[in-house]
RNA sequence: GCGAGCGUGGUGAAAUUGGUAGACACGCCAGAUUUAGGUUCUGGUGCCGCAAGGUUUAAGAGUUCGAGUCUCUUCGCUCGCACCA
């Protein structure tokens, strides 16, 4: 640990020893202090009731082979700089660290190099781990995790069978997105314009056996809970908008022998139904195929929808469809028999595959009504539905007893009427599904669950739990959508659990956002083997109070997560409905000439070049600086250097520290000035202004001859979250035995701040026409007086009348002439 | 199309939330020191003007004693969702 200066030799000689006349050597300084907090375990923690607690959490990454981007530190910097405040403010920090490490890119290098994926990604978590410690993130590394590690695995694996015995993990045959490119079934969540999230292949439509979870079950909690919930609005808005919740009612319409239901937003225009559309994929078509009069014609267009793939489907927004000829529908309203139609253009996933057509009053069933000569009724007034349909609100019309209402009266004498005759109901639907669990990939978890002939599928019994990835021959998935578990011999076949016949293996791994769904719970009590974290872990530490990751991750992780949390409180495992208070979020950084860095467009910053040329602190340092944290920011070589010479002058400024020094009032006016500022800066995460706080501050202090201890020991607090070695270095420099990060944060004086003269602006009409100074708090007479000296304010007023002067303390005088 | 947001010097950006626009930094210019230079230090730097002064926050209008900030219109950009009935 440090010497302590003990004041047996001058503070000029203790000075002296430290060799002044190096220069910055950030490389020692850092090595040194990363090797003093490890040894020490300076950022281990450990539950304290005594102190109140801050969890701050970061995504983990996934290990990749790349390493380290500059993107990553970013976020990790920011969350260090806010946890390394809290705790010099007396509270007890958990800042973990881990690892997301089960994923696509370690089984492709599987399949290029027959590398085991545990072997590379073990390699990659160890690359990873030193190059984040290089960073000096203040972690507890004893508290670090692995979703790949089977101790962690298990308890992810026993949660799905939690979710399974409570019903929400079923297995369904449905289309799924099929990325024929990763071989791979995709949640929609993983689907970005048709196109696969992770390679841009094009994704197409597969019936496939799947794994689902009914997250839906939980779509209205998803939406209500986010009220309480401190997440910028752009991330509420954007899962509000993800789970798309409408109100409406389902109504059933007399088609066949049976009622054909469909899901509408606006039961009151019932009146205006002069068609019928199903999805192509809709039951009934098959069901009375027999009875339709053009029946070929019927078929080639199921068959031409089902070749066409989602993208192509929603990209074409022109009308095509083909009526079912034979059989009509009934409007329950009115008794009206209507065409029934098959369209692309209505979705088989959403409602109930089925629509009610009001071409008057819906732009996409107008357009199909001109394509197809249907007739448009108007039942809203307003508009000119000659040229487009009339989509906002009017009094009704042609609607029987609806006539005359507004939209909210309709709504509910309209739900009314088919509720008392038995032909509808008020319903709320969704556009979240069901997430699609399962993916034919051998690098995550086994889904611990065997299929028995006689018993249907089952879970595996805990003691078995985990249930470990076995060795295979191969990984490559195949065509038919096989997991390469499905090569793994004598694992695939087992005893039922329930009834001891043979019983073969689910082969299908479990999405990489399983093991992402609970870390934070994990890292809360690591180790324990039997339990996925203690109760009273859980309830110190929980929950998370402030989380920052990307934006990407909004209706990915974000959302599964919350949902998983929620499912885990209703089985009273968890304490809490919601797993995080806060949520923050940071913007990407890109390459110097604005686009994305990448390495194929070879632009690609390696932390490691910038820790080695400048040092951890000036990148830390940087990325702060760099603009504002929730925005894109552009990488500059040339703004990087500009905050190393800065880090340079802050240990140069040690020099001028002499112990004898007594500091001014308008030193400690500098001082209190950057404490507040400073403060109040990182929690508000405007961290490019604190650093310029930082930097005004130094300024004045390179302006003294001579600098009291107070004035720089208070500097290096300050700086403390930002350049976490240099403090520590320039700290124990100044004679302190204890580490900078067990030092208190300082406290700002508002009174202390405040100058005793200040500039006065002096305005005439609104135009800035010169400044006075006054004393702090001038009375409004001592103001204007001054301000009238002004020769330019006498100049402009002369032979005017003055009508009013406005006076605001400490800031501005307008003369109103 | 719908939803969210943005537009300020040569550049990254500030602006106590309606009160001196351009803090802080990069770059540039001039000077000093120096190993020839990259280093370091000092001063200057929105635009027009020798200056006094004028002018300036995408464009236009409005509210106000006062607008980068609030309201409306137009233009431009970014992000998210997208035939969701």
């Amino acid at each position: 640990m440090n010497k302590k200066y003990d004041g047996k030799e001058t503070f000029a000689q203790w000075q002296e020893s430290w060799k002044l006349e190096d220069r910055y050597n950030f490389k020692t300084i850092e090595k040194k202090w990363q090797a003093i907090w490890d040894e020490e375990k300076a950022y281990h923690v450990e539950p304290d009731e005594k102190k109140d607690k801050f969890y701050a959490l970061v995504e983990f990454p996934y290990p990749s082979g790349a390493g380290l981007h500059v993107g990553h530190p970013r976020s990790y910097t920011a969350l260090d700089v806010i946890s390394r405040k809290k705790r010099m403010q007396g509270f007890n920090v958990l800042y973990p660290m881990g690892f997301d490490a089960f994923g696509l890119p370690a089984e492709n290098y599987a399949i290029k190099t027959g590398v085991h994926p545990a072997v590379s990604t073990a390699a990659n978590i160890a690359t990873f781990t030193n190059q984040l410690k290089s960073l000096g993130f203040c972690f507890d590394w004893d508290r670090c995790i692995s979703t790949c590690d089977p101790e962690y695995y298990k308890w992810t694996q026993w949660m799905f069978i939690k979710f399974f015995e409570k019903g929400l993990a079923y297995k369904d045959k449905i289309a799924i997105n099929w990325c024929p490119s990763c071989k791979v079934g995709l949640a929609n969540e993983e689907v970005v314009n048709g196109c696969c999230e992770r390679c841009g292949a094009q994704v197409v439509r597969k019936d496939k056996e799947q794994w689902m979870i009914a997250i839906t079950k939980y779509a209205d909690r998803l939406i209500n809970d986010l009220d309480d919930l401190d997440f910028i609005d752009r991330v509420k808005s954007q899962q509000v908008n993800w789970i798309g919740r409408s109100e409406g009612a389902e109504l059933d319409f007399k088609f066949g022998d049976d009622k054909l239901t469909v899901f509408t937003t606006r039961p009151d225009t019932a009146f205006g139904v002069t068609y019928m559309v199903l999805a192509p994929e809709h039951e009934f078509v098959q069901k009375y195929m027999g009875k339709f009069d053009n029946q070929a014609e019927i078929k080639a267009y199921v068959e031409a929808t089902a070749k066409k793939s989602d993208l192509q489907r929603t990209q074409d927004d022109s009308k095509t469809g083909v009526e079912l000829k034979g059989i009509k529908a009934i409007n329950p309203f009115n008794g009206k028999e209507i065409p029934v139609f098959i369209s692309d253009y209505v979705l088989t996933g959403y409602g109930t595959g089925a629509i009610m057509a009001v071409p008057a009053h819906d732009q996409r069933d107008y357009d199909f009504a001109k394509v197809f000569n249907l007739p448009i009724i108007q039942v809203l007034d307003g508009g000119n539905i000659a040229e487009k349909a009339f989509e906002e609100d009017g009094p009704h019309i042609n609607s029987s007893f609806l006539d005359g209402m507004n939209k909210e009266d309709g709504m509910k004498a309209a739900i009314d009427y088919a509720v008392e005759k038995g032909f509808g109901r008020s319903k709320v639907n969704f556009k979240l599904r069901d997430w699609v669990f399962s993916r034919q990939r051998y690098w995550g978890e086994p889904i611990p669950m065997v299929y028995c002939e006689h018993c249907g599928w089952q879970p595996i019994p805990e003691a078995e739990l985990p249930l470990k990835l076995p060795e295979v021959p191969d990984y490559h998935p195949n065509d038919e959508g096989e997991s390469p578990l499905s090569k793994a011999g004598d694992w695939l076949y087992t005893k039922c659990p329930k009834c001891g016949a043979k019983a073969r293996r689910e082969t299908d791994t479990m999405p990489n956002w399983a093991g992402s769904s609970w870390y934070f719970l994990r890292y809360c009590d690591p180790h324990n083997d039997k339990e996925f974290a203690s109760k009273e872990a859980l309830d110190y530490w929980m929950n998370v109070d402030w989380y920052n990751g990307g934006m990407e991750h909004t209706t990915l992780h974000l959302l599964y997560s919350r949902f998983w949390h929620k499912f885990l409180y209703d089985c009273g495992l968890v304490s809490t409905k919601e797993p995080y208070n806060k949520r923050t979020s940071h913007g990407m950084i890109l390459a110097e000439n604005g686009e994305k860095m990448s390495k194929s467009r070879g632009n690609v910053i390696n932390p490691d070049d910038i820790v080695a040329a400048y040092g951890a602190d000036t990148f830390r340092l940087y990325e702060m600086f760099i603009g504002p944290f929730d925005q894109v920011a552009m990488w500059s070589d040339e703004s990087l250097m500009g905050v190393y010479r800065f880090v340079g002058k802050v240990y140069n400024l040690f020099k001028k520290v002499y112990k004898d020094i007594v500091p001014s009032d308008k030193d400690l006016r500098a001082m209190h000035k950057c404490i507040l500022e400073v403060t109040e800066r990182i929690d508000q995460m405007k961290f490019n202004t604190a650093v310029s706080s930082l930097m005004t501050y130094v300024n004045y202090l390179s302006g003294l001859d001579k600098i009291a201890p107070e004035l720089y020991s208070t500097l290096l607090k300050l700086m403390t979250p930002f350049t976490p070695h240099l403090a520590e270095e320039m700290w124990a420099r100044l004679g302190n035995g204890n580490l900078i990060i067990d030092a208190e944060w300082p406290q700002g004086d508002k009174a202390l701040a405040q100058d005793d003269v200040v500039t006065i602006a002096v305005q005439i009409c609104g135009k800035m026409r010169g400044t006075v100074e006054v004393p702090a708090n001038a009375s409004k007479e001592d103001v204007e007086k001054a301000a009238m000296t002004l020769d330019n304010v006498m100049r402009q007023i002369e032979g005017k009348e003055i009508r009013k002067v406005i006076v605001v303390p400490n800031k501005i005088c307008n003369i109103v002439v």
